[in-house]
DNA sequence: CTGAAAGCGCTAACAG
DNA sequence: CTGTTAGCGCTTTCAG
């Protein structure tokens, strides 16, 4: 029942129409070089009339090895991880490699089951940014190996890790502002429980000590562009001159906010975002941010796991990413 | 040297101490009821005990499928396509199934080797709008199967496709420009080349006939920020009161440019968008907008591929997706 | 240098 | 109901 064309060609197919063996095909697929060179033309030759390719999945049973790695995201609608997703997807298949992709939904309950379902049909998994406890983490990370950490650590100093410095970030955004001259300054905070925003107010308790001069207060606010829209009250009437904000997205909404209400930026108020964002740049004014500078993050993550692939021996450092200042219109010096 | 941990538990090792043979671990782990409840129990507990799970890799093999899908796309940083994929792998999530991902990075070539490349390792593929002619995609598709075609279709009626109607947008959003009075409208348009902008231009094409009264004009444009902000100087000039871009984000560009001219959005000029991009609220003015369906075609894409995979008597239709309008703050009755 | 045979880990007929 | 056996498609010793 025109299962002709359906039946794939096996290796047996070309063997066949060679006349040597299974075993002979094989070796000239891999490229193996004893093979009599006359012989191997005859078999490239079947292969090629009989559009012969090696099937994966065999290849992978006999060799313990799928070229295909795992990734797990707490949600890919965020751009952060779409972008670390397409980086390491382009540095892995440049290395021939495949990346499989699982989306936790932010259920943190959901990360080990499918970090260990991948971990099962890849040759390694990278974990981007688990909302798992620390404990739960230190746990799973052992089963998974090889394994590739974003955004998180283990004390088990054997998984690679890459790190995003969120707290020097805003340091380096707070400097900006002390030196532009602003001495009153507020930070609206992101998702309270929010590993990345923990990480940025540690990074401002570093900050009013390098900068004693400096009155710094801390209003509630979220990481979305209408909880920047919603503090913009708060805002306006908190004293400070200059205003740092979770991210770009809440720092636009902020923007919004403050133009309907006629308080002008940079003029009135200097506002910074964080994430540079491909919109940042557009807004009215240019938001002044931190870039995070992603594409490396997402190479480096592949370079890691290869070196763990294939030499397990391979050294397991904690790479560090430093956002660096991108100083657009939304910043000027306080008025007089 | 340190393997014990690193040997996996298999099958065999699981049969061994629940003192059965592999076949009868086999049925348990597929929940065969034919085993004997007390069995049954002895290996589940073996199991447990051991953390076994069946190796996938093993498990394809013997069964033939791979309970994953490819989906190849010209270009993971593009939204539409984050999104597809995103919507794709959360849908087949649900019904166990994993997405394996293939970047092409636009260069048409590369597509029909890394759809193949995907079909062997997987039990389908979604080929998300290849650039590749008309007549490799009809060579092509063929030997995919099961396929799911997005935005092209193949004339071999045995592959599903999903497209979206772009012509009928633009109409949609011309439609609305007239009804509000303009009747000098100009079409900024997207890449030459571009097959969605083709689409767009064919939409208006109908447009035009559907409304005599109307005096269309086509400006070069592109689908960057950059290249709506550089067309404001055309767009200004050209004597219509109502402009559709070819897509948000050459919008939002053309909204800056005026503005820094002077020209004020809606008062003296209407703009509409295409794509309803997250941003697209948020700009100032709200952005009147297409928003193309994509959760809907994401989840629809994944649904024809199971009844490929399932069954393959399947039906498959050609499915179209409507733009609808999002009215906002861009558009207005032109100036009396 | 090549072929025969064993096995990767699992499922599924086929007997018992 | 359970165990034995034969593959799935490929790689890789091991003889020859």
């Amino acid at each position: 029942m025109a299962d002709r064309s359906r039946r794939r060609v096996g290796i047996g197919d070309v063997a066949a129409k060679a006349g040597v063996s299974h075993a002979t095909v094989s070796r000239v697929m891999n490229g193996n070089t004893t093979v009599n060179a006359s012989i191997a033309q005859r078999v490239q030759a079947a292969a090629a009339e009989l559009k012969y390719k090696p099937n994966p999945v065999g290849r992978s049973l006999a060799l313990g090895k799928t070229e295909t790695i795992g990734i797990v995201v707490p949600d890919l609608s965020n751009p952060t991880f779409q972008s670390i997703l397409r980086d390491v997807s382009i540095a892995a298949a440049r290395d021939g490699y495949r990346v499989l992709i699982a989306d936790s939904s932010e259920v943190s309950s959901e990360e080990a089951i499918l970090a260990s379902e991948a971990r099962r049909r890849c040759d390694g998994v990278v974990l981007c940014a688990p909302r798992m406890s620390q404990a739960e983490l230190e746990e799973l990370a052992p089963t998974l190996h090889p394994l590739v950490l974003i955004n998180r650590t283990t004390e088990a100093s054997s998984t690679p890790s890459l790190v995003v410095d969120y707290g020097h970030g805003i340091q380096k955004l707070g400097a900006h502002l002390v030196e532009l001259g602003h001495r009153k300054i507020a930070y609206l905070t992101g998702p309270e429980r929010s590993a990345s925003n923990v990480q940025r107010l540690r990074g401002l308790e570093k900050f009013v000590q390098d900068y004693p001069e400096v009155e710094l207060q801390v209003i509630p606010g979220g990481n979305t562009y209408d909880a920047g829209n919603e503090a913009s009250d708060a805002v306006a009437s908190c004293g400070a001159t200059g205003i740092l904000v979770f991210n770009d997205v809440a720092a636009m909404g902020l923007l919004h906010g403050l133009s309907e209400r006629g308080i002008r930026v940079p003029e009135d108020l200097s506002i910074t975002g964080y994430d540079d964002m491909p919109f940042a740049r557009y807004t009215m004014p240019g938001l002044t941010t931190a870039a995070v500078p992603i594409a490396q993050l997402g190479s480096l993550a592949w370079r890691r796991m290869r070196e763990h692939i294939t030499q397990s021996t391979a050294e397991s450092p904690t790479d560090h990413f430093e956002p660096h200042l991108e100083i657009r219109g939304s910043t000027a010096p306080p008025k007089a």
